[in-house]
DNA sequence: ATGAAAGCGCTAACAC
DNA sequence: GTGTTAGCGCTTTCAT
């Protein structure tokens, strides 16, 4: 069995709560005597049940994180922003892999409610009737949705897609298309808004492509669709589908950054593996795992700023060329 | 403040324990007074807490992971194996990501060992002296690594490698470069062990090359020496590196599938970003992660099969042709 | 089949 | 500055 604190009170010869205190508020016992439960404590390896002072103070110091899919790495990224800001306030992060579906999403809130001081709900696909009753059975920030009322942190894509559009209007392109994702993402309804606002302004023409499944095949698929209409430049909902839009057009023997410009979300460089100089618009996931967490922490949160934007930004490569006709 | 047992014991009109039982014991109440007690709990929303149920009974539901680095995909595979075995178990997972640090990652386990049933420690960096220690702190099993007495999980890589050996000697390979990872890595000295017992018996001169860092770049700072010293075929620690040195390759024109070919560890096919029909020795990370929750759940598992052996298996792509000198 | 009560490891009044 | 004590929410004897 673990060792507990009644037997470092014996050891050190002092009451239970001095070797509390000597943990929680040092400065409220003698240095002598703290330095005495400190000594006694690190011989016996002892180190404070974090769920029996969570039973009484209320406080956990765990904090969950629920994501669709640990394994995308837009996720993973965000995750580790979400340990490396819980471990720098000395808190533990309970992860949950929500396997991309909204029951089992709800259902793992519902199960870490009471162990966690909050939740970091990450691109939900819940309906908002359940987002809201979530955020009624713990503390809540989500990440890439906007819900009214509930702490958020969002990442400007429609920004994004506005540098790309310009950078794309610039070099002359006049017909691009959008690649959707799922229909429920509030990131790709963003990335639509601000499409549809710069396009114009542009002078360029945006064809809406999709839905398509965020994935490697839902880029082989969208890119024939793509290329049927015309378009000299594709903008793809993340890198995953960039990377299959790729695949499919040097299949099909279209030359990629000669006959079509391909633009990426997600820029998933961190890993080393963008594996042509595919031009990406940055989102800045593990800032926002970091924000969420931070978000959760500071007690102000829910009161004063309920959203944090943080801002994304285009990285170009050689796959965005003038189009054939204006060479 | 979140509803209790307590609540629910006098909603329904049945003591605490009456509701305890009905929880964990339904067969040893009343089938009216269950429904009822279940019905109540129901609508209050009432969910037991572990915590304080932990507190009691000793063990808290909780499996913590700690890996390395949960942005590498290698990674968040093993993990998201963990979090899918671990809530079939109705267990929660607890994350750790030890940023590659051997001190951080003896800092977690001991900071987790109270409040979790086990500890998975994937590749850990520590020495066996710690790694002995810390497996006396907490129930752990350890994932590719191999400490005597400690249970383990461990993919054979060695094998994987030898598939890969018999497979370029068949082509006519007779000069294959391998590129080894950190010198600490217990998967890379199995493979180096697999490539010394394979070459001979394949007429295949294995030389050694490494150590590099196992990314991108240590990938396409290992092509340079690879190229210099005349193989026909390299063998890459990992997909991250396989794809570096693909990349440097090119740069130096060198044509992949026609005047070298490449074989990568680790297949992060599971993300579709595998760029170019690179052949890899596919690792079964997934199943590693299920099988290492899995033997913490068994309670047997101390005592009778300590390690668990999965195979892995080369997958041919268009990479690997044979020299130029045989065709 | 159910209730009463003890206690898991800890903190937080409340004494001294 | 330190000790005593009463719970936190739950399970688990031990009665009944």
């Amino acid at each position: 069995m673990a060792v507990t604190i009644h037997e470092v009170a014996r050891g050190a010869e002092v009451s239970v709560s001095t070797v509390s205190r000597a943990f929680t508020v040092p400065e409220m016992v003698h240095p002598e005597t703290r330095r005495r439960v400190l000594q006694v404590a690190g011989e016996l390896g002892y180190q404070p049940n974090r769920a029996a002072r969570g039973l009484v103070t209320g406080r956990t110091g765990n904090i969950g994180v629920v994501v669709p899919d640990v394994a995308n790495p837009f996720f993973s990224a965000v995750l580790k922003g979400c340990a490396a800001r819980a471990r720098e306030a000395r808190h533990v992060v309970f992860l949950a892999d929500a396997a991309e579906d909204p029951r089992v999403e709800a259902e793992v809130v519902g199960a870490m409610a009471k162990q966690v001081d909050g939740i970091v709900l990450c691109s939900p696909r819940e309906d908002l009737a359940q987002l809201e009753r979530l955020a009624g059975i713990a503390p809540l920030v989500l990440l890439n949705r906007d819900v009214e009322g509930v702490p958020s942190v969002l990442m400007d894509s429609a920004d994004g897609v506005r540098q790309a559009v310009e950078h794309l209007g610039a070099l002359g392109h006049r017909r691009v298309a959008h690649l959707a994702g799922p229909a429920t993402s509030w990131a790709g309804k963003e990335r639509l808004r601000g499409l549809r606002a710069a396009a114009p302004a542009n002078d360029v023409e945006a064809v809406e492509l999709g839905p398509f499944p965020p994935t490697f095949q839902g880029g082989v698929q969208a890119a024939d669709l793509a290329l049927a209409r015309g378009v000299t430049a594709v903008l793809a909902f993340n890198d995953l589908m960039a990377l299959g839009v790729l695949s499919r057009l040097a299949a099909r023997g279209v030359a990629v950054p000669r006959d079509m410009s391909v633009v990426g979300f997600d820029d998933i460089e961190m890993s080393g593996m963008t594996p042509e100089p595919l031009t990406t618009v940055r989102m800045p996931m593990e800032a926002a795992g970091r924000a969420a967490v931070d978000m959760l922490l500071d007690e102000q949160t829910t009161e004063s700023e309920l959203q944090r934007w943080l801002p994304t930004q285009l990285i170009v490569r050689s796959t965005t060329t003038p189009p054939a006709e204006v060479r």
